[in-house]
DNA sequence: ACACTGTGAGTTTTT
DNA sequence: CTCACAGTGT
């Protein structure tokens, strides 16, 4: 293995195999290099068993990129090593032990919206008023108490949380292990529980994983810390990465203190800095190091880079949200008359609530973009409403599903039928599932034919399992319910599109099911949890010809040559939240730092002082980190165009044009000055009616999974046209094109 | 039981 | 503005 092309620190990390080390790890300073050479050179150098090998990640992105970086370094030699996110790593161990603690190892894994509505329930279960005890706030308390302590009930306790908070919490555990299912939390913490109360299952993995390492370290919580910890006791060859600096989850628990910390809690550690970075140009590192310099508490460290200057980083004070939009978009034109691929180019902004105007302009200005998180495939309710029936299969404790899907498509079980079940399974202490199914004669009248119906469909669907494939189960099930008809009679969207994604899942799950030998409930299993634990910001592919449209915090971990920070205002970044809050405002500051060094060549900051929120305007003055950063613009960048503004917070944009597309720009220059140089070759539209893509019979169009295709007709106009598509892939579809799917592709395709 | 209508409320960030 | 939900009428 060739360790020549690391830097003395880094290859100092590679090398020291033994004991606890700490690597703090600017951005862009070859943080994933050092890993990657780190697992071969304990592989290849030291022999170590790829068996014997953890490596921990926050996101399924940074597992998989690892583990493919270490297969090319490594070869076959990678089989066995464990590269997964904490989340699947606690997955697997409880799949293997979790019987121990009272669950069935077919559990199910709760996210988000299945929290909520389990919570919504005990909420009116628990007579209290919702308005009061949002369902989302209660789980972020438990959620914040499961992660910080070790016994989250004691936790509340010492909190002095309300005794409603404490008893919904208790509620909310006792009904998840009825359920047999887990929340995200809970398999973090009840992987902890499981090393804590069985020193024999601990030892066990103790002794298999000899080499653990950790990535973006500044992100655990306390119950990952607790974890690793344990793990790593025995062998005591820990290896963190990260850095401080990026520390920007601490709203969901990531505790910061874990790595600033580190030596005390295991000592003996060996600290290596990498400080050269090797990503950005001077001036955008210089930027950089403004910005993270008014932080306190911080490891003390200092990027640099032997790269040139650079182009200066700018700045862009726009009058609306809607100026700023397009001067992004006229700027992604000349980006790409200067060469600059669209692949090569990412908008970033603090919420995803920022992305639609930038959407509709950039479809206006036919600029091919793709965005990154917002809702996941799989949270899609179509999909949802198809797994939570798979899921029932799999788990008949499975309530929160039961509830879902009972009547859906509507057969005629109302709020009433499925109390009178709730009173019969309370009675009898069963699932509802099984409620169904052991009816007695005569128990609840003209309600039972209809209960047992679905629950002979759910056993119908498990019987299927083990003798079809499961994607042709999947199939039966969706023809006997009815859903392909539930959805066309269902008049408030568009039937095209969600029967598209109902025949996309069917698809997905004909693919993964196709990997295994074996077919059977357990393929139904893994396929469940892969759709648990995925998230929306997985599914990044490098190839496209589109500009990457995504929030700050997903954009970690990643880089662009071209970079466009936008909505940098006081309110918006940092959050209105923040503002007063030096600890939340150092982490937003943290997140302005991540940002600004996701930028290899360019960097362009833009912020708007009138902006449409819930509907009307409001007015936002520059952010405070253009102020710190002031040093690393051109001279006179923070000064306002006209000295309107002495006191910012409160003067109204008072000479601001009042139409929502004003002519041009303060500046004088015409936003529209690139027009000719359209990408997609047709004139963008000058009134957003409609912002969908030109598609007309024969041209030609990219869908965002199926690729490259040719439409072949087009019915209906704008944004409710249906296109038929014959893709190249030979696959001949109908897309909606108002959906979002369909760009027009680069030029030359 | 269900469809329709108006109301009210809300936006960080995600495994 | 947009979604979720409660209340109304069939």
């Amino acid at each position: 293995m060739d360790l020549s092309i690391l830097n003395p620190p880094q290859k100092e990390a590679v090398m020291h195999t033994e004991g606890p080390l700490l690597v703090l790890a600017g951005a862009g300073s070859g943080k994933t290099r050092v890993l990657t050479h780190r697992i071969a050179y304990l592989i290849e150098t030291c022999h170590a068993d790829p068996y014997s090998i953890l490596a921990l990640t926050f996101t399924n992105k940074a597992a998989q990129e690892m583990k493919s970086r270490v297969e090319a370094l490594t070869g076959d030699e990678s089989e066995g090593i464990w590269v997964m996110t904490f989340h699947s790593f606690c997955v697997r161990i409880l799949r293997a032990e979790i019987d121990r603690l009272g669950y069935d190892r077919s559990f199910v894994i709760y996210d988000d919206s299945d929290q909520v509505s389990l919570m919504k329930k005990l909420i009116r279960d628990h007579s209290l008023n919702p308005e009061v005890f949002k369902p989302r706030n209660i789980l972020s308390e438990i959620s914040r108490a499961k992660n910080f302590s070790l016994d989250a009930r004691r936790y509340l306790n010492e909190t002095h949380a309300s005794s409603e908070i404490i008893s919904l919490f208790n509620s909310y555990q006792k009904e998840l292990k009825k359920s047999n299912s887990l929340d995200f939390d809970d398999l973090l913490v009840l992987t902890n529980i499981l090393f804590e109360e069985y020193p024999e299952v601990l030892e066990k993995y103790q002794n298999r994983f000899r080499y653990i390492l950790v990535d973006e370290y500044q992100d655990t919580n306390m119950t990952q810390y607790r974890i690793v910890e344990k793990l790593s006791e025995k062998s005591r060859n820990l290896c963190v990465v990260g850095d401080d600096d990026q520390s920007i989850y601490g709203w969901r628990g990531a505790d910061i203190r874990n790595i600033l910390e580190f030596e005390r809690d295991f000592p003996g550690a060996a600290v290596i800095r990498l400080e050269q970075n090797y990503r950005s140009t001077g001036n955008i590192l210089r930027a950089a190091n403004l910005v993270i310099a008014n932080n306190r508490g911080r490891k003390p460290k200092k990027l640099w880079t032997d790269q040139p200057d650079g182009a200066p980083v700018s700045y862009r004070p726009c009058a609306t949200d809607q100026d700023e939009a397009m001067y992004v978009c006229s700027e992604i034109l000349r980006n790409i008359t200067s060469g600059y691929s669209l692949g090569d180019i990412a908008v970033l902004y603090r919420t995803h609530a920022q992305s639609r105007i930038l959407e509709m302009h950039l479809k206006n200005y036919g600029i091919p973009y793709r965005i990154y998180g917002g809702l996941s495939f799989f949270q899609r309710a179509e999909v949802k409403d198809i797994l939570s029936y798979l899921r029932l299969t799999c788990n008949p404790y499975d309530n929160v599903s039961f509830y879902r899907v009972i009547n859906v498509p509507k057969r005629g079980i109302g709020p009433a039928a499925v109390s009178a079940l709730e009173s019969y399974a309370a009675e009898r202490d069963l699932p509802l599932l099984t409620a169904c199914m052991m009816l007695e004669e005569g128990a609840l009248g003209k309600y039972e034919k209809k209960f047992r119906d679905f629950s002979e469909l759910i056993l119908q669907a498990y019987g299927s399992l083990g003798t079809v494939p499961l994607a042709d189960a999947v199939r039966t099930l969706l023809q006997k319910i009815g859903y392909d008809s539930y959805l066309r009679d269902d008049k408030k969207e568009n039937y095209e599109v969600r029967s598209q994604i109902v025949e996309e899942l069917v698809g997905f799950v004909d693919q993964f099911a196709s990997e295994y030998e074996v077919q059977g409930p357990d393929v139904l299993q893994a396929f469940l949890e892969n759709a648990a634990l995925y998230s929306a910001t997985d599914d990044l592919d490098d190839t496209a010809g589109a500009v990457t449209l995504m929030t700050l915090h997903s954009a970690k971990g990643l880089e662009f040559p071209v970079v466009y920070l936008t909505g940098m205002e006081n309110g918006v970044f940092p959050s209105e939240r923040s503002l007063y809050e030096s600890d939340r405002l150092e982490e937003e500051r943290r997140l302005c730092y991540v940002g600004v060094t996701r930028a290899k060549r360019e960097l362009h900051l833009s912020g708007a002082r009138e902006r449409f929120l819930y509907g009307s305007a409001s007015y936002f003055p520059p952010s405070v980190f253009l102020r710190e950063m002031e040093q690393a613009l051109p001279e006179g960048a923070l000064e306002p165009p006209r000295p309107a503004r002495k006191q910012p917070a409160d003067s109204p944009a008072s000479g601001s044009s009042s139409g929502r597309f004003p002519a041009a720009s303060p500046a004088g220059g015409s936003l529209f000055g690139n027009r000719t140089s359209d990408l997609s070759g047709t004139p963008a539209r000058k009134t957003g009616s409609a912002p969908v893509p030109d598609v007309a019979p024969g041209s030609r169009v990219l869908h965002k999974v199926f690729g490259l295709g040719t439409a072949v007709s087009v019915t209906g106009t704008g944004a409710n046209a249906i296109a038929e598509i014959a893709f190249d892939s030979g696959a001949i579809k109908k897309i909606a094109v108002g959906y979002g799917s369909l760009s027009i592709p680069e030029e030359g395709k």
